[in-house]
RNA sequence: GGCGCCUUCGUCUAGUGGUUAGGACACUGGGUUUUCAUCCCAGUAAUCACGGGUUCGAAUCCCGUAGGCGCUACCA
């Protein structure tokens, strides 16, 4: 039987990283297994729709390399992948579980519904729905129905049953029934829920195995009753629930709100797609080597569709380190050629003023750098004029600053051009034991004349791409202003 | 509150009855380097949540407790 995964993200107007961190494993299982990976867009809730939100998972995807063989864009053999083009699908089911009696109408209004939940809690209760229009007759249903009466479609849960759950992670998990609550699948407006949804379309769109993030476990019991209720269960597919990852400081899921969750975060900060997967797979899995540094393939690699668990990641509930995906970042991008490295910062720094320079600067630039946003704070001195900082230059301990300014001053403009870097070199050094200030004093107060600043790429090679000229008239421009500076 | 899951250095993890409890990030110190970074070396850091068992022996097995996270919507 062919292995299908599946993703099945909602359009709320971002790419959240959760997103990517389960659509890695979907996809690695698929590839692994010579199956198919879908995407379907679970659009069910119109309130929180935004519009053009789904384009944002797309792109996102594809900057990761995930691409799907099944989507809402190119199709497939179960299209529509959008749940809303599938409402009469949805209601067909409905209807089945109607007939059947395993689910019923709930005239109840959302004020009811209200005042009953702070009853119970206020009786420290569970809330659940206390199955009020279960009761109701067949003609006090058809009676609402002429008269048009908002309804949902409840689940009928049946009593004191032990539901289990397989998780091909935790194992097998026992749920009461008699705490399930009597789910809505249909809403008022006539869209599913994403219980009766994903049931249905994973059996229509004949999923194997779902990777889903363990947030869902609670809700599996709900689906695995519905799978039986249809008369399904020869099809339910195998579970397995991803641990959650929490934000920085452990006290919740990463979020939107703390501003790292979402993909455009990483990508706007310049952290590149393969570390990120790297990273994201790491937290949860180790390659059997030790090794930190691996790609996809690896991980894929690891995976075994006919072992109990899969793939052997833990179980708990990891962190989000931003510190570590840095480090990881770095060992990208010091692993790139400078060729790699080029393309991709042109790609990145799309307005830059001067790119015929980002390629002579990558490779002094490739040690220096994190993530590909670094590279501006690092060379944008080149490009722009400086603004010179007194308490930079107080940082230097140099009596005399202006004098020696004045000497270097001097010295460029006598210099032999082109400037030699061992003949630039051996000046200073000089120069220095002239002055009887250390040499790298001296190269620290070129560095700060040129550049405003403390830390630059190399020295001597950064100024062979300021050029000459522009050297001098950045050193000529500081013997003038010094010490006005602010 | 109820239900479920989880619990090894600050963080991510290795470890499946006998290890000086290993690695990575971060941090600290040293070396290389005209700055920074890279690179190399070293170090700090976990009484394996706690309490009971089982065993000659437990981070590893069992029971209990505590804490954390998740779910508890006509959101996914």
């Amino acid at each position: 039987m062919e292995v299908r995964t599946r993703i099945a993200p909602s359009p709320t107007g971002y790419a959240h990283l959760g997103t990517i961190y389960q659509a890695m494993f979907d996809f690695c299982l698929a590839k692994k297994a010579k199956g198919k990976f879908i995407v379907r867009i679970e659009d069910t809730d119109r309130a929180r729709f935004v519009e053009g939100a789904e384009e944002v998972v797309f792109s996102a995807l594809e900057w990761f390399g995930l691409t799907p063989d099944e989507d809402p864009i190119k199709g497939g053999p179960f299209a529509p992948y959008r749940q809303s083009e599938r409402l009469d699908i949805y209601r067909k089911y409905v209807n089945l579980l109607l007939e059947k009696g395993h689910a019923y109408h709930c005239f109840c209004t959302k004020e009811r519904l209200a005042e009953l939940r702070i009853s119970q809690e206020k009786d420290k209760l569970p809330p659940m729905y206390d199955k009020c229009c279960l009761g109701l007759s067949a003609d006090q249903i058809k009676e609402n129905l002429d008269n048009n009466m908002p309804y949902v479609i409840r689940m009928k849960i049946p009593k004191s049953e032990v539901i289990k759950v397989h998780d091909s992670l935790v194992g097998d998990i026992e749920f009461d029934s008699n705490l399930i609550d009597d789910q809505v699948l249909l809403k008022a407006d006539g869209f599913p829920t994403y219980h009766l949804a994903v049931v249905v379309d994973d059996y229509l769109m004949k999923i194997t195995n779902i990777i889903r993030g363990k947030e869902w476990l609670p809700s599996t019991p709900k689906h695995i009753l519905l799978y039986r209720f249809f008369g399904w269960e020869d099809s339910i597919p195998k579970y397995t629930h991803l641990p959650v990852i929490l934000n920085a400081d452990g006290k919740g899921k990463l979020s939107k709100r703390d501003g790292h969750a979402s993909v455009d975060f990483y990508k706007k900060e310049g952290f590149l797609p393969e570390a990120i997967l790297n990273y994201l797979s790491n937290i949860v899995w180790n390659h059997p080597d030790g090794k930190e540094i691996y790609d996809l393939k690896e991980l894929e690699k690891a995976i075994d569709i006919n072992s109990p668990k899969i793939i052997n990641i833990t179980s708990q509930a990891p962190r989000f380190d931003l510190k570590k995906l840095e480090w990881m970042n770095g060992e990208y991008i010091r692993k790139m050629s400078d060729e790699d490295l080029t393309k991709r910062l042109e790609d990145f720094l799309v307005d830059h003023p001067a790119p015929e320079i980002i390629a002579p600067l990558v490779p002094l630039v490739k040690e220096r750098i994190k993530k590909l946003s670094d590279f501006i704070l690092l060379t944008n001195f080149i490009t722009e004029a400086p603004e010179y900082d007194m308490e930079v230059f107080k940082r230097i301990k140099v009596e005399n600053q202006k004098d020696v300014l004045q000497n270097i001053y001097e010295e460029l403009q006598k210099m032999e051009k082109p400037w030699k870097s061992e003949v630039f070199e051996k000046t200073f050094k000089d120069l220095a034991q002239k002055l009887d200030i250390k040499a790298g004093d001296m190269f620290q107060l070129i560095r700060v004349a040129v550049s405003g600043q403390l830390v630059t790429p190399p020295l001597f090679e950064s100024i062979q791409i300021l050029g000459e000229e522009e050297t001098i008239k950045r050193v000529a421009s500081v013997v003038q202003k010094y010490p006005l500076f602010d």
